[in-house]
DNA sequence: TTCTTTTGACCTCCG
DNA sequence: GCGGAGGTCAAAAGA
């Protein structure tokens, strides 16, 4: 697959945005390419879906998540946000909408922990940068973000002038952070990768690497796993005794496509001063990259493999005492048929799905679903990486033990995909999302953005949500609290631009949750069950 | 000199 | 018991 890389440097930040108008990529890159050479972008990842199992339906790789607990400093609920529903849109559906989580790519690292006490300069961007303008608004950096509706013809010109422009005092200093920005058209991901640091490619150098969580890490391992084209690396904590492991995949880019936590780390967060030394920790982390959060209940009693299979005990980087206890997510309790599924109730839902996971390149054909489980723990932050590229639909949902947040359930909306997801914020940090895939895409993703899936032609009571209509959007914590009752309480002036200009996602997305398609009867009866 | 990364070999688990 | 796959070790190399 032809790609081409480059990256934008900034003054101080990197950033990253979904941009879900692929056909504008030129665009951006033209417009991005303004200035020195260094501050142009230099490199536009053009990448497909990577699927694991080397399939072409494999499950798409947007699996980088940060760790559950990144220490992002939880916004107030800003009524300052510049954020407005637009007419028609509810609040409450708003929120329910995966739409919205997908405001903007700007991806942090999985492994930053910093992110709190940053602030991310947009300005800088392409103005050089006010730091200390940045720094006074950093308060308002989250919120204070606005894009037009109105002015459809180029949205993503439009969103690459706003990105040029001194409009958005959205502040973010983390210099070391690369961001992408993910497209996609009919059968790939496009990455366009903003590179603020100071090198112009991925590489970084020693001197550079600093732990985005936070932590130090040493790597001890590396291999190349079976169904995946990435290598995969090893690293351990360096604190003397401390258990905890990450591993990281990567693409041949460099681009850290997965990052797998286990075990807790023992000890503080150790001061940034010193050297750190995960060479993972500055690599570009692909926009889609899952960090799959979990840790085999097995950690403890045998050097067991990790896996995902339990979320017994979830390290992160940022917060190492945050676990994800079997209250927590107990992916094992909800034994409800969904969708017609027939859930084994003794058998924990991961570990299912890992089984029948493992049974490659069936779902396709009618066979046993293919399923590989993706527990994604994202901050609000990070929420736009369920753009991936996918329609879904939602069906159904509840609340599942250990959580007080519904549990939003999805389904693709391709005809014949067996893939399903679902989403909840964690009970122990509203601004994590938590997303869990089950099964393998047997198709390639979804056309351009904007034209609506298959299925809006032949079934017209079905409503494709495009969780990446607004993917565009510079990140903006004000989404981490969308999905809160609170929400309501923005008064902005942040309309849904793509949302009304790209495909009509703001009205398909409106009627979403009367949209209960016809043809799913055990679905509608699912939600009705869990609404009783 | 120190620390990190690389990489082949070995170990452990599981079907 | 065997083989495959993933995880870990540890010596060598590199920064």
């Amino acid at each position: 697959m032809a790609s081409s890389s480059g990256s934008v440097e900034a003054s101080s930040a990197s950033f990253s945005f979904a941009s879900p108008f692929e056909a504008s990529f030129s665009d951006l890159l033209a417009g991005a390419g303004e200035g020195s050479a260094n501050d142009r972008l230099t490199g536009l990842t053009v990448r497909g879906f990577g699927d694991r199992g080397g399939g072409g339906g494999g499950i798409p790789k947007f699996k980088s998540i940060p760790p559950p607990s990144l220490p992002i400093s939880p916004p107030p609920i800003s009524p300052s946000s510049y954020f407005s529903i637009p007419a028609g849109l509810s609040p409450a559906e708003l929120l329910d909408s995966p739409v919205l989580l997908s405001s903007n790519n700007i991806l942090f690292s999985p492994t930053t922990g910093t992110l709190p006490s940053k602030t991310f300069n947009w300005r800088g961007i392409n103005s050089g940068g006010n730091d200390n303008e940045g720094r006074k608004e950093e308060n308002r950096a989250y919120y204070d973000f606005s894009f037009q509706t109105q002015n459809k013809p180029s949205s993503f010109q439009q969103q690459r002038d706003a990105f040029k422009g001194s409009q958005q005092p959205w502040n973010y200093q983390e210099p070391n952070i690369k961001t992408e920005i993910p497209a996609a058209n009919s059968s790939e991901m496009q990455t366009l990768q903003l590179n603020t640091q100071v090198n112009s490619n991925n590489n970084v150098t020693r001197d550079q690497r600093k732990s985005d969580d936070g932590y130090n890490w040493r790597k001890y391992g590396q291999k190349q796993v079976k169904g995946s084209e990435n290598p995969r690396s090893y690293y351990k904590c360096t604190f003397p005794n401390c258990p905890t492991k990450k591993k990281v995949e990567r693409n041949f880019e460099g681009q850290i496509t997965e990052i797998v936590y286990k075990g807790t780390h023992s000890h503080p967060k150790p001061q940034s001063t010193r050297r750190n030394s995960s060479s993972s920790s500055q690599q570009p982390v692909h926009p889609l990259a899952i960090v799959a959060v979990g840790s085999d209940a097995s950690e403890h009693s045998h050097g067991g493999r990790m896996g995902v299979s339990n979320l017994d005990s979830v390290a992160t980087p940022d917060d190492s005492s945050v676990s994800f206890g079997d209250e927590d997510v107990d992916l094992s309790s909800h034994k409800s048929n969904i969708a017609g599924d027939e859930f084994d109730e003794e058998e924990p839902e991961a570990k299912r799905w890992r089984r029948e996971g493992e049974n490659d390149g069936a779902s396709a054909a009618g066979n046993k679903t293919v399923r590989e489980p993706r527990v994604v723990v994202q901050t609000a932050s990070d929420i736009d990486i369920l753009d991936d590229g996918y329609r879904w639909r939602k069906y159904g949902q509840k609340v599942v033990k250990g959580n007080p947040n519904p549990r939003s359930y999805y389904k693709c909306t391709t005809m014949g995909c067996p893939v399903r997801k679902h989403v909840e914020r964690a009970s122990h940090d509203l601004r994590s999302v938590i997303t869990t895939y089950e099964g393998k895409h047997n198709h390639d993703v979804p056309a351009a953005r904007g034209s609506r899936p298959p299925e809006d032609n032949s079934h017209g009571s079905t409503t494709a949500i495009r969780p990446s209509a607004i993917s565009a959007a510079p990140r903006n914590s004000l989404f981490g609290q969308r999905l809160d009752a609170n929400f309501q309480s923005y008064n902005g002036s942040f309309t849904l631009d793509m949302l009304s200009s790209q495909g009509n996602y703001g009205g398909n997305y409106m009627n979403q949750q009367q949209l209960k398609t016809k043809e799913e009867p055990k679905e509608d009866m699912f939600l009705e069950s869990l609404l009783n």
